[in-house]
DNA sequence: CGGCGCATGTAACAAGTTACATGATTTG
DNA sequence: CAAATCATGTAACTTGTTACATGCGCCG
């Protein structure tokens, strides 16, 4: 139950049409938490018909048909009460992860190109994640709201390093590994 | 599509049951896939439906109606396939991080709590992993199979290792915070 | 035989993904 | 006006979650 808290966030920071909250979710947003076009038109409706939301009356009625979206008092509530909501933590869910084992049963041929791949994304993200840390937060923020968006920007680059980290421990030890499985059943 | 992906590695691994393989995710590969029960008697069904796999003829045909599944050679070329294939890496979408945004929104109040309790469980799995990885691989293993799995392992560890490390930061900067929000409409 | 635990499922729902549909506005 | 683009939205499907149903053997 994370989007319609996602979205309640992204509009208190600032109202926005579906698309323009699409477009943030592609940026820092979505940079922990994804979604697609479908997805928030789909929760934009819930969280109106809910009463959290409303749809502001369009300033220019004439250009297009845009609907600005705001936050009501009991959408702020409710995002209130769920920051101090208990959930449990999400459990890990890797492929790559998964990927991994299943090298170990049937060998892992083919596996280092993606390794090579995704270490290269991972370390794409990571610089563009520092980038953002040097141009946003050059010394230690004062305001609350800063910090605690600069912890989340930590959180991500501390996770890219950690993926940056472990794909070249990885591919070290794929690449000293024989092509082919010693197969029990069938080869052996 | 990982998780009939992630049955076919156990069921190489080792030939089981709908429930015996549900006790092999509540423990080591669930430990990065996770699934219940209902989740897999359903992907059984589809793996046998597409000849990915076969229910083994009961050993002792009176004791109950236990199933056993094994990996037919469609299924073992079908998992080495996919090893190889190419997925995009699975962006980061994790609740806790897009709880510390909302907080710089609505204020942090309550959270310190759920910090200290993600904390103390993240610093339990980690040292059920260690606890792992001190028992089994006490040295580098020699065998592809175990270097790989040990490999798996030692990422959990490093994303706990993670977790721990950024709750603490957290944790640090959300108790030297205003407990109250300064409010820009309501309390302002 | 009645209740308990084991093992295999069904049903209903929620969340996320992919493909397509509709209308309106701008541009050639 | 045709084509491209913007903006909103439907539909169908897949994956994951929660609650319940069924049949069997064991134990008292």
């Amino acid at each position: 139950m994370s989007l319609p808290h996602a979205i309640l966030t992204a509009l208190l920071e600032k109202p926005s049409s579906g698309l323009e909250l699409t477009r943030r979710f592609d940026k820092s947003i979505g940079y922990f938490w994804s979604a697609t076009h479908q997805q928030i038109y789909r929760e934009l409706g819930k969280l109106e018909a809910a009463g959290l939301i409303r749809a502001l009356p369009p300033v220019q009625p004439t250009r297009g048909q845009k609907k600005e979206y705001e936050v009501l008092p009991a959408g702020r509530e409710e995002l209130t009460a769920w920051v101090a909501r208990t959930e449990e933590p999400k459990q890990i869910r890797d492929p790559l992860l998964l990927r991994m084992r299943a090298a170990g049963v049937v060998g892992p041929q083919g596996l280092e190109a993606e390794l090579r791949r995704h270490l290269d994304l991972h370390r794409a993200q990571l610089e563009k994640y520092t980038g953002i840390e040097e141009r946003h937060f050059p010394a230690v923020p004062d305001e609350v709201e800063d910090r605690l968006r600069h912890l989340v920007l930590r959180g991500g680059i501390q996770l890219e390093t950690f993926w940056v980290a472990w794909l070249m421990e990885a591919l070290a030890a794929v690449e000293q590994m024989p092509e082919q499985m010693p197969e029990q059943g069938a080869a052996g």
